[in-house]
DNA sequence: TTGAAAGCGGTACCAG
DNA sequence: CTGGTACCGCTTTCAA
């Protein structure tokens, strides 16, 4: 009966509910003299329909500039072509690299990237994955290992390919793909000692909050330790991120007694600015400060003295994340952590 | 018949296509013993159920980690919770501002962000479109007013608000935040007379591809007319954005007799590359050669010498844009244009 | 306050 | 090669 009234109809009758400017697939088909599955198949398999059918609903497509409806689709097929990506930030520079290699790979496969951002707390890291999921994404890419209970149990139930980047965690949900920032801090540590520092402070945020900083001090404290320093937590220095904090944490610095002669900063952006605040003071560096940084942004490169810093690969980070979803989806057996490495790179500011 | 089916077998015996580990509102409908509108109304309006039957949903809820299909809603009610936003390049850090902003806005009420980025391609962009067209997102937000032909046609069929951002078009799809790219260049070159330089020379990208580029070398060409100085179309260097490139610029200009002596950058990279490389020549800035930027991106203010440059409120638009969006959703009436304005930011390079 | 039925715009399986 | 039918998971009338 109810099908008898659809196709008597031909099924829009009922639609007074919104106006509905844009045409489906039902259009298109009438449009074309054909039936809605043909205009289905054409789009999904163009080899199985005849040469003149394909002509007919190409035009029909043109003509009414026909956009299949992706929500419609995804309902029918239990198949999703977006992949979510959740970063604490999405305008800070290393983040944003990833972004764009995710972007890159995903697109170039089909997929669009539905992207949330935490502001580096776990609770909104939380809220923004459940209603991010609700979208029941083809896969997530998430930044770091630093995750609500909720959001790991989350993560694992919803039985998709899922990439924690930035970091090398011990106990993945699912893959992942960073480096060791435990390694990078200990060989900055390493260089400005071996450099001939030894009261070296260290700035970043709050660690309880930020893995990568966790294990970046770490790093530094280890390096401390194997040359027989001892850690003073007084030259531990918790800011956000920025040029300008990085200017007022040189002030934080100079007032010690005494002052420290090498400061590892776990950003570009504070080193910048401590480095820029020491040429408005006169002090020298590296002579009377050494101060390196972390990510080799732009910044770091072009500054003077040039920054001595740690580069990562967060493009590839990115890349490989967005690699690792698809080939996961294809059904292709995927490594379960990538290591993609980071490069000391030794310039004036040390 | 089919309905009676369903009933007696609780609708899910069919479920043989693939193994679905998430719930579904009709499995917390049974766990709860209501019935499964009741579920729906519980999410959607809380106040028109008994005390009883939510806290009985609730559990449900809680110990089936359940977590509603936006997509299959979103058919069902024809709206959508995504606000897709469309950018030249992710990774940029003007872009990656305007992103930040709309996606805090939208975040806030309730709408994620769905991201594209056409590597400043207006056929990409049409691709990029077409595919995002596809979820039938709530709204749209898209960088620059130069689009195809069908890009336009497709973003206006789509009766959905749309705001074009970074530029006050003509004559906009929809709505527009953004600031005069012309007026700033103006500024930035009678600047550059003001201070006595008289050779200058301007940076952009291909201005026909990019349109914010084509309106400041129009400001910039209107600069010199005030002055009655000839234009050189010699002086107009094209380049991909970047700081190595702006070294390389710079050896271009050099090579020039006679050599400008100020060059105007339309990007603060440029500017920081020539700079850097110009203290490397042993080249005084700006004593032999101004250079001025555009953006006042981070760079800008740490290198030495501080660069001159345009600062443009990019979060702001970002922000304002989510809002516009949000607001005509909601049926409120938006203004159609809002000029953020610019701010010209001398400092040291010139 | 609660429920039944009819879709939203497609896709998958099976038959013709 | 083409079409029919039964859903996908949820929301929206309309009744009860």
């Amino acid at each position: 009966m109810a099908s008898a009234m659809n196709k008597s109809s031909t099924g829009n009758v009922k639609r007074t509910r919104k106006a509905h400017p844009q045409a489906s697939m039902h259009d298109v088909a009438r449009h074309a003299g054909v039936s809605l599955i043909t205009v289905s198949r054409f789009l999904r398999t163009p080899g199985k329909v005849s040469e003149r059918t394909r002509q007919l609903v190409e035009d029909a497509i043109a003509e009414l500039g026909y956009v299949p409806n992706l929500v419609a689709g995804g309902l029918a097929s239990s198949q999703s072509t977006i992949v979510s990506m959740i970063v604490p930030f999405v305008s800070h520079g290393v983040f944003a690299e990833a972004i764009q290699g995710v972007s890159d790979v995903v697109d170039a496969h089909g997929y669009n990237v539905l992207l949330g951002h935490s502001t580096g707390s776990v609770e909104r890291e939380e809220a923004i994955l459940r209603s991010i999921l609700g979208y029941r994404p083809a896969g997530v890419v998430i930044q770091g290992a630093n995750h609500s209970e909720r959001t790991v149990e989350f993560l694992r139930k919803a039985a998709m390919p899922v990439v924690e980047i930035g970091t090398l965690p011990e106990t993945p949900i699912g893959m992942a793909v960073g480096y060791s920032n435990h390694q990078a801090a200990l060989a900055m540590t390493r260089h400005l000692i071996a450099r001939g520092y030894r009261r070296i402070g260290f700035v970043g945020t709050d660690p309880a909050t930020n893995d990568r900083i966790l294990q970046r001090l770490a790093g530094y404290r280890q390096g401390l330790d194997e040359a027989g320093i001892a850690f003073d937590p007084a030259l531990v220095l918790r800011s956000p991120f920025g040029i300008v904090e990085g200017r007022q944490l040189l002030h934080v610095y100079r007032s010690m007694q005494p002052m420290p002669d090498a400061v590892f900063c776990a950003s570009d952006l504070w080193a910048a600015g401590m480095i820029s605040e020491c040429r408005k003071q006169g002090i020298g560096v590296p002579t009377d400060l050494a101060i390196a940084g972390f990510n080799d942004q732009d910044i770091a490169s072009v500054i003077d003295p040039a920054i001595t810093t740690i580069r990562v690969p967060r493009y590839e980070i990115g890349r490989q994340a967005g690699r690792m979803i698809v080939e996961t989806i294809a059904g292709r057996s995927v490594e379960r952590m990538v290591d993609v490495g980071f490069e000391l790179v030794v310039r004036d500011s040390t």
